[in-house]
RNA sequence: GGGGAGAUUCCCGAGUGGUCAAAGGGGGCAGACUGUAAAUCUGUUGGCUACGCCUUCGAAGGUUCAAAUCCUUCUCUCCCCA
């Protein structure tokens, strides 16, 4: 079994430009590769993983694998798959992104310089020149070619500035460019990367003759249809102080029971008939599995075991709460009596007072597991001789305060 | 450059002088049922020092006792023509 159809059994494979050619290119020896990620904000989600995830697979199986930061195309935007202009990020706001790509990918990839390494493509898109650029890379692009692909014809109904039509030539740019500087002759990525990522492979074949290949991942979904990696606070960031381990382990903790096997393949690196017999075992054990090897995989085994461990005396028969989300609270503010509504506030179980005081109304509140139906309530030190406060917004959120 | 349409609360989308904090749907939150799942049902969904007050309907002004609704200017978007 190669390394494509471990890919391919583990459900990355969405499209291949050529994968009898590919799998021949990889038994004949190692091939470079590229993802690409444009540092848009400030922390990696975990819908930009899935490549990544295939990044230490294919390295595994002894291939070289480029993390192209998108220091030069953040400055454009790429139209693919959005329905919207993407709003233009200041020249600093991309660098300190870049930054901060580079350092979330060192963890998760652990680049050795060898058979894994960064590369920014600010350095050779920022300072193009645009006649030579026209010259000798746009010649090589039919208009009527690029209409036909379906990322701008959706876009042709809401508007399409030229500056993001012109992305597309940037990324075949790059794609040539790792090819002369590291051989690099595939480039893997999103599905919603299949243009861009063809469009890189015709470049190279015009002018440098050479063949190379693409591979794209299905855009993950939940059962349900909607995005993969969706909050309420907004994508799965893996940046803990965006997204705490706490709520990443929740996260998958509760996916839904059909996606538990597709998931433990994707994004855990379990042996796949491990993962399929976690998905036909007890259901609830194998997203606790999940759960704990994905935050570990991203967080650290540290922070999976906390997390897990909360988790269970959370929901489960009561236990160590220590690792549940914490602050600490000044024992003079408890001493002088703090009403119940403003320590939902501050726990952030409620985003306002209103908030809070729905949830009392509802009966969704608790603290030390006494039901708060009066929200003028006032909490005080003889609440928690132990010296924790634990809040409870509905079943599922929980908060503790400790005193101090 | 000319002509037309539009910008509404988290999103979509009603509302065209007072009865509008603004229909309906989605999403969110809570309750019931469960397995910390899904589906389903119910309630709720701007804020606050809450039977009242304040802020919100692209931005700034104006008319009026009263404006999301009328007038002026501005910004942005889409469509048709050049």
């Amino acid at each position: 079994m190669d390394c494509m159809d471990i890919l391919r059994e583990r459900g990355f494979v969405q499209q291949c430009t050529d994968s009898e050619g590919l799998s021949k290119a990889m038994r004949e020896g190692p091939v470079t590769f590229y993802v690409g990620v444009d540092p848009t904000g400030p922390s990696l989600h975990i819908g930009h993983m899935v490549p990544f995830f295939a990044l230490r697979h294919l390295r595994q199986a002894g291939h070289i694998g480029v993390a192209l930061l998108g220091g030069g195309t953040a400055r454009i935007g790429d139209p693919s798959g959005k329905s919207e202009m993407r709003k233009m990020i200041s020249y600093d706001a991309i660098d300190a992104n870049t930054e901060l790509f580079r350092k979330q990918l060192d963890r998760f990839v652990g680049f050795d310089g060898k058979t894994s390494f960064p590369a920014n493509n600010k350095d050779w898109l920022a300072d193009l020149n645009y006649i030579d650029f026209l010259r000798d890379i746009g010649r090589h692009f039919s208009v009527n070619k690029m209409l036909s692909f379906e990322a701008y014809r959706i876009r042709m109904e809401t508007g399409l500035s030229f500056v993001e039509f012109n992305y597309q030539l940037l990324q075949s740019f790059d794609f040539l460019e790792l090819f002369r500087r590291h051989r690099c002759t595939l480039q893997i990525g999103g599905d919603d990367q299949w243009g861009n990522i063809v469009a890189g492979i015709d470049l190279i074949r015009r002018v440098e003759g050479a063949e190379a290949f693409g591979l794209t991942f299905p855009l993950i979904m939940t059962s349900d249809g909607k995005k993969m990696g969706k909050t309420e606070k907004g994508a799965l960031f893996l940046d803990p102080e965006m997204i705490s381990p706490w709520d990443f382990y929740q996260y998958w903790r509760n996916i839904m029971d059909q996606d538990v096997g597709r998931f433990l393949l994707l994004f855990t690196f379990l042996e796949a008939e491990e993962c399929h017999a976690l998905a036909l075992g007890d259901i609830n054990e194998a997203k606790k599995r999940l759960a704990w090897e994905v935050t570990a995989i991203i967080h650290g085994r540290d922070a999976a075991d906390k997390a897990a461990t909360a988790a269970a005396a959370a929901f489960g028969s009561g236990g160590d709460l220590s690792q549940v989300p914490t602050k600490t609270m000044q024992r003079t503010t408890l001493d002088s009596g703090i009403g119940v509504l403003d320590l939902f506030v501050l726990s952030a179980l409620a985003p306002t007072k209103s908030e809070a005081r729905r949830l009392i109304q509802q009966g969704g509140a608790l603290i030390n597991d006494r039901k708060i139906d009066d929200e003028k309530l006032v909490i005080d030190s003889s609440w928690c001789p132990e010296g924790d406060l634990i809040l409870r917004a509905g079943k599922k959120r929980i908060f503790r305060f400790t005193v101090g």
